[in-house]
DNA sequence: CAAACTTTTTTTGTATACATTTTTATTTTT
DNA sequence: AAAAATAAAAATGTATACAAAAAAAGTTTG
């Protein structure tokens, strides 16, 4: 068990609902909690804040924001726009052992006993691993923050909406298409597997 | 003049070339410039390092990234992409008086006596001028890091590659056309306006 | 009773001091 | 002399204490 740092274990309560969706935060409350003093729980603040985790709540505080549609529609689209750019940027250097790292990583998900958190983490370094080798730093950080910030909609998607299997089988079908060289298929199916699934969960979080 | 808050006035220090680029810079260097003590430094750096204007540095400081094409053509690839479509979302709710909020701040760009960072600032505002009544916080907040970060690059358009004319006259085209409910052209005006700032600020920076 | 003002309480922001980690310099060993 | 190990210095990370600001509660006034 590696040891989370106080963005991560954050992260992970919200997940599991230790702070309801629309609550304010405070600094000493966290402070208490973690068991250190607000010095570190102001830096993780500022970090949650710029990740999407946590929003400005009026002149003094920060609250947890409400799962939104259209926040989850921005982020599937620029997702859907970006990942595949970056994919085909990644083909002329990806190597199998890269691949072979990827495939790993899907592998883990298989385990049913991960929390949300690292479910969330896993399937970015799925991703993260097709995308390293394109060597695009910039558009490679634009997208770990779309991801990271996806990853509180995760709840849904391995919850009431079960794509988790489909998923699983998109990641090992891409891996395919990567090996055999069939770069356009890869592109195109990573493209449809982001708008599906954004689609699926935005009209999901409509309905409710 | 209205009070600079530490992330600006490191920001304007950058760019004054203060800190040289690919300089590691250290929190009491810091402290003792802005004569502040290490905590709200500490607090900046991590705002700074989360908008690209400073990067880890080995396992301990940060330092001034160097100016870099790669870098630069992600940005306004990206630019180019998202900020025609937000655009796009904006037409629908854009009023005569905020199409004036925007020609005002074009007006102000006028001002030969601008410091860098504030002709940053402003070009930033004419652009999230129009942006905002598409009403979408996150494709909003990711293009606002993005030309956050392009700021960075202004120096060479302001200076050596003197695009300021061109930028400011293709600013006030697009407003007639906006009035003019022309969308399309708009919206291609803007897209062009990007790409071809972006090719020359990346075709300058190989050359170099 | 509602609105505006004042006081109190809470919360955030910052300085100082200390602990821990990282880096650099020095010494030791082969 | 080069590499490894050790010691010294510097830098970062964190706790405590206090100052400033914001929110909440209470009071006054129309």
């Amino acid at each position: 068990m590696v040891k989370l740092d106080l963005v991560d274990r954050v992260k992970s309560d919200i997940l599991k609902g230790v702070f309801a969706r629309g609550q304010t935060i405070r600094q000493q409350e966290l402070s208490e909690r973690y068991g250190v003093s607000r010095i570190p729980v102001r830096d993780t603040l500022t970090q949650l804040k710029s990740e999407g985790w946590l929003v400005k709540c009026g002149k003094a505080g920060v609250k947890v924001p409400k799962l939104d549609a259209q926040v989850a529609e921005d982020l599937y689209w620029m997702r859907s726009i970006l990942e595949p750019k970056l994919l085909g940027m990644s083909f002329e250097h990806i190597t199998h052992e890269q691949i072979g790292k990827a495939k790993d990583v899907n592998l883990l998900l298989d385990n049913e006993h991960l929390a949300l958190i690292e479910k969330g983490q896993l399937n970015w370094q799925f991703h993260a691993a097709l995308y390293a080798p394109a060597n695009r730093e910039t558009l490679f950080e634009t997208v770990r923050r779309l991801n990271t910030q996806a990853i509180q909609y995760l709840g849904f998607q391995y919850g009431p909406m079960a794509r988790r299997n489909v998923s699983q089988q998109e990641h090992k079908d891409m891996l395919v298409l990567i090996e055999n060289r069939q770069y356009r298929d890869a592109q195109a199916l990573l493209e449809s597997h982001i708008v599906e699934a954004g689609m699926s969960l935005v009209d999901y979080l409509k309905s409710i």
